[in-house]
DNA sequence: AGGCCTCGAGTTCC
DNA sequence: CTCGAGGCCT
């Protein structure tokens, strides 16, 4: 049998069947000139019936000859099969959030502050682009080849999405032209467009199953499926609007020819794109594009402003997360009218009592609002928020529910303020709010109060501290109301019996969260310490801890001095942490754990004989033979830390030629001042 | 003393 | 995401 009986005669050109590599190469290319043609030229060159006949043709082939199957094959993008689940990926290039304005002055000290940072008074030029309200992705091309696809995830660590990415039609599996990068990370979003959610939610209708609540939502649900072979049946999009990692290429002088360059790689790149001049292009910018917004294909939620010249970029650099050289004008998020039906409070982990707002249902972006926080008492008397008032609800960064402001024409006679209690509704001990501060808490504590303990034992069992999988917000309230579990020392007690008291569990779940307790006691101090947790110490601050102490003795041990030379721990919190590890309750519980069998690799403390930890140092004038950054790097190593001005807090003024008014002022203040040589012999000393 | 930045804590809905 | 508060710089 000859293969042309298999593929039959309607593709008549390329070249004759009975070569089938040839075949396969040239069916190989044509689907991929037509597909680019349709799905990012917007254009397309062949009947969809034509193009399905070459599709099949070419999965045949590739079935009868395995070695024909390369992983850029169009026929790659139906999906595989299922992952157990996501791995991880690191970002080499980390993907970091943009600032946010709203208002006209947002956008005019946006301008400014660019102007500032660049020194400039001549007009900036911007690069003016969509906030597409999709997911962001990274795409990791390889000598052209699409070899991964991951998530932002939190911006570090993402999600490997490879296999669903492999099946969006509009992204290429392959660069076009010559000399293309050794690897390049190719950021954008990807979306789902109007018209594709409509079909997809007409399906879900028609199926009996969930319907999406927006498009966004639905681009999400179909990128996280761990069955390739759903997401390809979604017509998810993708646009690139940025780089990560480049190897083996020059970068473009510019944002603007960037995405050219994309373009002629056949990476999709938005239309609705310019280059404007000043503050009053980025203006007229957003209003053209709000007068289009409705009339556009698929959903944005603002436009992005970028300097365009990447080497005006560096010099703006960032602060904490986020560029200074960009910035998301956001349209206005959606807003609705409802009613406050009732104020009640939530008891924190820390006994703080929050108001919130339970509202009559109303539906904000698709989703239904029924609760809003009220953060505190005076956010309640600022906004002025009664129970029975009608008020302008809308989501905040269109996620979290937020009460805007109440409606004053709408205010009935009979609209109830809000009354903190006295008394904690769930254990009944007092309310009590420190003046000055803005939060009211119960003064329980979590031995008496159960929301405190529940909040606790919660906190204790979370993904970023014992990270104890199954174990939820319905498990816990479950275990403390049947008197389970009362200290997280409990959680490790538990066995077979005592679980299948419990609502839904049976043999199966309970032996999983067993695992999962078993699980959980590997892990780190720092994660250790968080979980306990103190207040005022939050991830970071554990993190800090355990390195700089290394292992639990020597933090258990510590003296306030010692505490007070970590990193970024001023008095209260030092104070926070003492008063927990002195009182002997915690000190039992600590015990109980360690006992139980949690464990963490041991560490020494940290060993760069920090003799000078809780210095601090000013660096004046120029030193003989060190620079001014490594002298106060020498520092830094040695614990010290180097300041920019001096004080009455400052340790000692480190004084070179030419020494200015710091000097004066250490004079003035009875600072101790050190030449290079007295400073090297200081750091010299090891006790 | 005042302002910026970072961290902690609480929160919603699916 | 937002607010408040702590820590540190100017």
């Amino acid at each position: 049998m000859s293969q042309n009986d298999l593929f039959g005669g309607d593709a008549a050109t390329g070249p004759d069947s009975s070569d089938w590599r040839a075949r396969a190469e040239w069916l190989h290319a044509e689907l991929h000139r037509h597909a680019h043609a349709y799905y990012v030229l917007d254009n397309p060159s062949i009947p969809d019936a034509e193009y399905d006949a070459m599709f099949s043709e070419l999965q045949s082939l590739e079935a009868a000859h395995p070695e024909l199957l390369t992983p850029d094959s169009p026929t790659q993008r139906v999906g595989g099969t299922p992952l157990p689940e996501f791995s991880q990926i690191a970002h080499d290039v980390p993907m970091l959030s943009i600032n946010n304005g709203f208002l006209e002055e947002d956008i005019l000290a946006f301008d400014k502050r660019v102007r500032d940072g660049l020194e400039t008074d001549a007009e900036v030029r911007y690069a003016c682009e969509l906030k597409f309200d999709g997911l962001a992705i990274n795409l990791r091309y390889e000598k052209g080849v699409l070899t991964q696809a991951a998530t932002r995830g939190d911006g570090y660590t993402g999600e490997d999405v490879t296999a669903n990415i492999r099946t969006v039609r509009s992204i290429p599996l392959r660069l076009q032209g010559d000399s293309l990068p050794e690897v390049m990370d190719v950021r954008g979003e990807v979306l789902m467009f109007k018209a594709d959610f409509q079909r997809l939610n007409q399906r879900q209708r028609d199926a009996g199953q969930k319907e999406f609540a927006n498009p966004r939502n639905a681009a999400a649900g179909s990128l996280r499926q761990l069955d390739s072979r759903i997401t390809a049946q979604r017509s998810l999009r993708f646009f690139a609007y940025g780089i990560g990692r480049l190897e083996g290429a020059a970068l473009p002088a510019t944002h603007e020819a960037l995405l050219d360059w994309y373009s002629a790689m056949g990476v999709p790149v938005c239309a609705e794109r310019a280059v404007v001049s000043g503050a009053a292009g980025l203006l007229s910018f957003f209003s053209s594009i709000a007068t289009k917004r409705a009339q556009l294909p698929y959903e944005i939620d603002g436009v992005i402003y970028k300097v365009n010249r990447l080497d005006q970029q560096g010099v703006l650099g960032f602060v904490s997360r986020a560029p200074r050289f960009a910035l998301a004008h956001k349209f206005p998020a959606e807003e609705a009218t409802t009613v406050v039906q009732d104020i009640v409070v939530q008891i924190g982990r820390t006994g703080a009592v929050t108001p919130v707002a339970r509202l009559a249902p109303v539906s904000v972006g698709g989703v239904t609002v029924t609760n809003a926080t009220l953060h505190n008492e005076d956010e309640v008397r600022r906004k002025d928020i009664r129970i029975g008032d009608t008020v302008i609800v809308r989501r905040a960064g269109d996620v979290i529910p937020e009460v805007v402001a109440n409606v004053p024409e709408r205010r009935l006679a009979a609209a109830l303020e809000f009354v903190m209690p006295s008394e904690c509704p769930v254990c009944g001990s007092a309310i009590v709010r420190p003046e000055e501060e803005a939060v009211a808490r119960c003064s329980g504590g979590w031995v008496t109060c159960a929301a405190q303990r529940k909040g606790g034992l919660l906190h204790f069992v979370s993904r970023r501290a014992m990270d104890i999988e199954g174990l939820g917000e319905q498990l816990v309230e479950q275990l403390v109301d049947r008197g389970l579990v009362t200290t997280p020392a409990d959680f490790y007690k538990l066995g077979l019996v005592m679980l299948s008291e419990l609502d839904r569990m049976a043999q199966k779940s309970a032996q999983n969260l067993l695992d999962a307790l078993e699980k959980s006691k590997s892990t780190t101090l720092a994660r250790f310490i968080y979980a306990l947790g103190i207040r005022h110490v939050g991830e970071s601050t554990a993190k800090s801890l355990a390195k700089y102490f290394g292992n639990l003795d020597a933090l258990l041990d510590a003296s306030e001095e010692q505490i007070l030379a970590v990193d970024d721990i001023g008095p209260v919190v030092a104070q926070s942490i003492l008063n927990f590890l002195h009182d002997p309750i915690n000190r039992e519980l600590i015990a109980q754990l360690r006992v139980s069998g949690i464990h963490w690799e041991e560490g020494e403390p940290e060993q760069r004989s920090q003799h000078l930890a809780g210095k601090t140092f000013v660096l004046t004038g120029t030193l003989p033979t060190l620079k001014r950054d490594e002298a106060a790097a020498m520092i830094e190593a040695a614990g010290g830390k180097v300041s920019g001005s001096v004080s009455k807090k400052t340790s000692y003024v480190v004084a070179g030629e030419e020494a200015g008014s710091k000097l004066a002022k250490a004079e003035e203040l009875g600072v101790a001042i050190l030449d290079e040589a007295g400073l090297l012999n200081l750091l010299e000393q090891t006790t």
